[in-house]
DNA sequence: TGAAGATATATCGGAGCGATATATACTGCA
DNA sequence: TGCAGTATATATCGCTCCGATATATCTTCA
């Protein structure tokens, strides 16, 4: 079977219970988001293949005159969904404007070039505060994983936030030699 | 001027010097690549573009018989990039199969979550040594920001396969109280 | 009653990326 | 000397992804 990632965000999010498209797109916004997003046009054509491959079914379940449709893995994507699982993950990207900035920062006086690091870092510390207000939501769950990779998400950031900060310090430190470790 | 991130990319890496297409996909797959990527089918058309719009002048230099142009920076060009310098950095983005992959693990046995951290694990240690290997490339040169940059990269990876390590114990560990910090 | 916001599905355009096509030039070695 | 393999150089195609928007119905509440 050949699916892509984004066809596993839909797998594992009704895994646990069936939601409609709406609910994926909700429920990614509000938390792989940080590491995985997904757009409309991508969940609804995917969900039309996984029903069409058997591996969710789906399910009227109107609400009032609204119609809706509401999408239950099935066996067949359950074991897709862990044969997925247990594969060594392949994709790792990261796109930070920031660095991006920084690594050409040379062409800039050094006050300038220690304010990118600024905004950075105050990028930085407020993702950390959003995510720490995630925190009782997710440890209400009996699921521990998404706690798991919340908390990586928090301390990631707070690292990210100090690095900043500390490379802005060293910038900005009087120069003795160029650099050391 | 609107202009999109890879067309200061092309900006900052002809900054210091002239290079041709080729060159700056060359470099950027040697440097920015890990925190911003550029493909040829978007380096050659922006080329074109910038050098419409004047931040870039076309330099014929070929080698041999095969035709080459370079492109230097302009005056114009050279602003353009300071300004984005200026502006706080506004895209952030990153894409964590390992993360996604933790994050539905609870369908897995305990041990099989684990393994997830290993693979994520191994793969953050062999890229810090990766990044390591490319330091005294770095070194060599004048600007010290690319430096910074990639140093900043290796401690995130060594902090990233760190954090793998301490979830793999913490998972593993005899399950006293389901969750505490 | 009617405006605003939430639910629900669908689709479009643009950007980004990997892969590949086409040529020429250099390098090593049989 | 021949030639195979690799590096240089430019160009383009198809796919995925993402943000934005369109359309419609439902709920809330002033």
């Amino acid at each position: 079977m050949e699916l892509n990632p984004t066809a596993y965000v839909i797998l594992g999010m009704v895994s646990r219970e069936p939601r409609s498209g709406y609910e994926i797109k909700a429920l990614v916004d509000d938390t792989t988001r940080f590491f995985w997003a997904a757009s409309y046009g991508q969940i609804y054509p995917e969900l039309k293949r996984l029903s069409e491959a058997g591996l969710v079914e789906g399910i009227d379940a109107p609400r009032g005159d609204r119609k809706r449709t509401v999408y239950a893995i099935t066996t067949d994507g359950e074991s897709e969904l862990k044969d997925w699982l247990r594969q060594p993950p392949s994709t790792y990207e990261m796109r930070e404007e920031g660095l991006l900035k920084l690594f050409f920062a040379g062409v800039l006086p050094r006050e300038e070039a220690a304010e990118i690091l600024r905004s950075m870092r105050e990028h930085r510390v407020g993702l950390a505060e959003r995510l720490q207000k995630m925190e009782p939501k997710a440890l209400a769950k009996e699921d521990p994983f998404p706690l798991i990779v919340l908390r990586g998400g928090i301390e990631f950031n707070e690292w990210f936030a100090d690095w900043c900060e500390r490379m802005e310090r060293q910038l900005l430190e009087p120069a003795r030699e160029k650099r050391s470790s």
